[in-house]
DNA sequence: TCGACGGCGCATCCTG
DNA sequence: CAGGATGCG
DNA sequence: GTCGA
């Protein structure tokens, strides 16, 4: 590779280390000329997500300790259970699965109030919930939300902080990235499998659902309507638990931390080339 | 053998 | 201005 | 590159 297009190259892949970078963006920050991170940080148009990004662009790379998710997940907890207690949230992803590290903190949250129809009316009528804003509130009053990336109805993604200092460093603790996601309340289960995963997982369920002339996604367990011409979901299977979900699929129950398939689907294909 | 390989919420830009 | 398209995670 | 249609 010339010398040109691998400077080329790495400067893509370091404006890409930004939250908030792609490739197309870091593409046109190559070509307007930029060198350096710096560089970047002197552009009048970055976005506010680009800009929380390069903020944080070292304290993002770092992953979380799981004795830190935890007390990060007991905050939320504690602080959204006092303003009511009727909110649910567990935290999903690698977390979930028994992960040691984690790149970030993922958290699904319901109410009784926020229903699937619920979602549907205020979807029509552009209206907005103050579930997930009023969540948000309690949060960042305790300075526990640093930053926003975004924030809408039904999801949050920002920056959050243990407060104090942290006695493996004895410096502050670290920004970490956070996610909320509202889920409506009859979707909790299959909204917690989906964003447990592992991503092989929700392939392999979501195509033996499809064998089974099922449709499963966050959203729910559907049976499909099969007609000549074309195939429309049909009504939803009631779900009171992930094993619900397993049973309906003829699947062994799989406990969160036995859900970690990424690589080993791979391995039994490679077994059989030998 | 050949095409599909995720869909979606939010921010932002584009178009009319 | 609204509605659609695109970038991003 | 893999896998079902």
């Amino acid at each position: 590779m010339s010398p040109a297009s691998q400077e080329e190259t790495n400067l893509l892949n370091l404006f890409q280390r930004v939250s908030g970078i792609g490739v197309v963006a870091a593409k046109k920050f190559v070509d307007k000329g930029y060198k350096s991170l710096e560089d970047l940080s002197n552009d009048p148009n970055l976005t506010h997500h680009q800009c929380v990004g390069l903020k944080y662009v070292d304290e993002f790379e770092k992953e979380i300790p799981r004795d830190e998710m935890e007390n990060l997940l007991a905050i939320v907890k504690k602080t959204l259970n006092e303003i009511d207690s009727r909110y649910n949230m567990e935290a999903c992803g690698s977390f979930r699965r028994g992960a040691n590290i984690s790149g970030d903190l993922d958290i699904i949250l319901t109410h009784p109030d926020f229903t699937e129809v619920e979602e549907k009316v205020v979807k029509r009528h552009k209206a907005t919930t103050p579930l997930l804003a009023q969540a948000v509130q309690a949060l960042e009053k305790y300075g526990f939300l640093t930053d926003f990336v975004s924030t809408g109805n039904v999801k949050y993604m920002g920056v959050c902080q243990f407060p104090g200092t942290d006695p493996r460093s004895n410096q502050p603790y670290l920004h970490r990235r956070i996610d909320l996601r509202f889920i409506p309340h009859e979707n909790y289960y299959t909204g917690l499998l989906a964003w447990t995963g592992d991503d092989e997982l929700n392939r392999i369920m979501r195509s033996r659902a499809k064998e089974l002339g099922y449709t499963l996604n966050e959203y729910g367990l559907r049976r499909r309507i099969k007609t000549e011409t074309e195939e429309t979901p049909g009504e939803k299977i009631p779900i009171n638990s992930e094993e619900d979900v397993f049973k309906k699929l003829g699947m062994p129950y799989m406990e969160p931390h036995e859900r970690n398939l990424r690589g080993v689907v791979k391995k039994k294909y490679l077994m059989y080339e030998e």
